[in-house]
RNA sequence: GCGAAUGUAGCUCAUCUGGUUAGAGCGCCGGGUUGUGGUUCCGGAGGUAGUGGGUUCAAUCCCCAUCAUUCGCCCCA
C-alpha cells in the first residue's frame, strides 16, 4: 500500500483558520465597499462551455492554461479560468429586464494551469465587479474611483499605490499611424511595451528596433522616447493628442481630478493581455520598486455581451486577486491581527464539565461564540490550546464558580485576568467585538 | 511550455572534501504542580535523508532519471 502524500494539489493551497481568516478579512472588506457603492453579488456556474472563452479571452489563456474536459455527454466543458465571459453571457441573456445601470460583483474563485510562482496560483480568489450599459467616460471614473477605495479600504495610502490608464483605441491608432506599424509588428510591439517596466532600457530599445526593422528603426526609436516619456496626455505629440480616445482618456483624468483621485497616471505603455478591451485599460501597481506587479486590473469591454446574439452593451469592469493582494498588504503591514472567531474558551475546574455545557449554551444564546474544552487534560495544556487558537477570552468553571456565578475571565492577549458576572462577561464580549474590526454593522459577512 | 536553484524530524537548519547506531533549536506528547499559558525543570515520541536507479568495499554527500517546492521567462489576478 502506497502513503497519501499531504501536499494540496500543485499551485493550490489548503487554507488553515489562520489562513482563511486572512482571506475573509479581504473579503470582507471587498463586500463592505463594493455593497457601499449599490454594487449586488451575484453568482455563476463553475463550469462553461469551452466556446464561451475561445471567443474572446485571449489564444493563451484558453488554449494553454484552461481546465477543460469533455463530459459524459460529449459536451467540451471548462472550469472558469476568469469571470469576465461568464459575466457578459448572464447579463445578454436578460439584458431586458436588467435595471441599468446594472452593477455587480462577485468574489469567487478560477483555475488556470499554470506554472506556480510567487504571486501566481493554479486556484486563485478574486473579486469581480463590473458596470453595464453606460458609456461615456462616468463608469470608467466610478470604477476606477472604487478601486481607488478598496486600496484605502484596506490601509493604503496613495503614496504605496499608483492607478496607471490607458486606452485600447489609443493604443491601436498610435500602433497604426503614429508608429506606422502593421498588424504582426504592433503585436510583437504592445507585448514589448508591456514588459517595459520589467527589462533594462537598453534591451527595451533593441527589441524595438528589431520590430521596426533596419530603415525605420532611428525614426521610430524617438517616437518611441516621445510617447514612454509622456506621463500625462498633455506630453503627448500633437499628432495624437487630436485622436479621439486621446479625449477619452483626458475625460477619464478629469473626471477622477474631481473624485479627489490623485494617485492616477496616464501610462502608455499599460496593455493588458486580455483580448476583450475596447476603451480604458487600466491597472493599480505597488510604487515598491521590489513588487513591481499588478494588484488589481481592468477596462472597458463592450463587444462581449454583443457575441451571445443580442443588441452590445456597454460594460466596464475590473478583477482583483488575493493572491497578488496578499503579498502587497504583507509587504506594506496592512494585515491586521485576527483573532479565531471563537470569543470565548471554556475551561472546566475538576468535575464541573456539566456546568460549563451550560454556560456555553447560556453564551451562545446571547450570541456569543464559544467553545468548551472536553478533553480532560491538565490545565496548563487546555489554557496553551486555547491561546494557540487565538480565541481572545478564557471562562474557568469550577463549582465555587458555578455556585458564586462569578467567573474568571481571562484576556489571553494581555493575560488581565477578573471575576465578572455571566452579563457582565457578554457585555464585556460585546464591546470588545465593536472595538476591534470597527465594522460590527457588517458582521454578517463574519459568517 | 522554457530556464535556474533547492529537497535531511511537524518547522528552521547541522552532519568538515563519501567512512561506525544522522544531530540541534523550536514545536509536539507525558511528568514535577488533582485551579492558570505564551518566560521553569525532567523525561519521551518522531527520520528507509523526496522517490527510483547507478558508481563504490562503503552514498545524506558523486552521477542519471523522476517527482515536488521556489525563483525567473511566457502569460496574468
Amino acid at each position: 500500500m502506497t502513503t497519501l502524500s499531504c501536499q494540496p494539489y500543485k499551485g493550490a493551497r489548503d487554507y488553515y483558520p489562520a489562513d482563511k481568516r486572512v482571506q475573509n478579512y479581504i473579503f470582507r472588506t471587498w463586500h463592505r465597499v463594493m455593497q457601499l457603492h449599490g454594487y449586488e453579488e451575484y453568482g455563476v456556474p463553475l463550469l462553461e462551455p469551452l466556446e464561451v472563452y475561445a471567443a474572446k479571452s485571449g489564444k493563451e489563456l484558453v488554449s494553454e492554461q484552461t481546465y477543460s474536459f469533455t463530459d459524459r455527454g460529449d459536451r467540451k466543458v471548462a472550469i472558469r479560468p476568469e469571470m469576465t465571459p461568464s459575466l457578459s453571457r448572464m447579463v445578454a441573456a436578460k439584458r431586458q429586464e436588467l435595471g441599468y445601470p446594472a452593477r455587480l460583483y462577485n468574489i469567487g474563485n478560477y483555475l488556470r494551469y499554470e506554472r506556480p510562482q510567487k504571486g501566481r496560483e493554479r486556484e486563485f480568489w478574486q473579486l469581480n465587479t463590473d458596470i453595464f450599459g453606460v458609456e461615456g467616460e462616468l463608469p470608467e471614473a466610478e470604477v476606477i474611483g472604487i478601486a481607488s477605495e478598496i486600496m484605502k479600504a484596506f490601509g493604503a495610502t496613495e503614496k504605496m499605490f499608483v492607478i496607471k490608464i490607458n486606452n485600447r483605441n489609443l493604443i491601436n491608432y498610435m500602433m497604426a499611424h503614429y508608429l506606422g506599424l502593421d498588424a504582426v509588428q504592433a503585436q510583437l510591439m504592445m507585448k514589448l511595451f508591456d514588459r517595459k517596466n520589467k527589462i533594462e532600457a537598453s534591451e527595451f530599445k533593441d527589441q524595438a528596433s528589431e520590430i521596426f526593422g533596419a530603415d525605420a528603426a532611428d525614426a521610430g526609436l524617438h517616437k518611441i522616447a516621445t510617447l514612454t516619456a509622456a506621463h500625462s496626455i498633455a506630453d503627448l505629440p500633437e499628432d495624437l493628442r487630436n485622436n479621439q480616445a486621446v479625449q477619452e482618456v483626458q475625460k477619464v483624468f478629469t473626471l477622477l481630478e474631481q473624485a479627489g483621485v490623485k494617485n492616477a497616471v496616464f501610462d502608455i505603455t499599460l496593455m493588458r493581455g486580455l483580448d476583450y478591451y475596447t476603451g480604458t485599460v487600466f491597472e493599480v501597481f505597488d510604487t515598491d520598486p521590489d513588487n513591481n506587479r499588478s494588484i488589481l486590473g481592468g477596462g472597458r469591454y463592450d463587444g462581449l455581451v454583443g457575441l451571445f446574439g443580442v443588441e452590445p452593451i456597454s460594460a466596464v469592469g475590473f478583477a482583483q486577486g488575493t493572491t497578488t493582494l496578499e503579498i502587497f498588504l504583507s509587504a506594506h503591514k496592512l494585515l491586521p491581527e485576527l483573532p479565531s472567531t471563537t470569543e470565548i474558551g471554556i475551561i472546566p475546574l475538576g468535575t464541573t464539565l456539566q456546568g460549563a455545557l451550560k454556560l456555553a449554551a447560556r453564551l451562545r444564546e446571547e450570541g456569543v461564540k464559544t467553545e468548551v474544552d472536553i478533553t480532560e487534560r491538565k490545565l496548563d495544556k487546555q489554557i496553551k490550546s486555547v491561546v494557540k487558537k487565538q480565541v481572545q477570552f478564557i471562562i474557568f468553571v469550577g463549582d465555587e464558580e458555578l455556585a458564586s456565578e462569578q467567573y474568571p475571565f481571562k484576556d489571553t492577549a494581555t493575560a488581565e485576568e477578573e471575576k465578572l458576572s455571566f452579563e457582565r462577561i457578554v457585555s464585556k464580549v460585546k464591546d470588545r467585538r465593536r472595538g476591534s474590526s470597527g465594522d460590527d454593522e457588517f458582521a454578517e459577512f463574519f459568517e
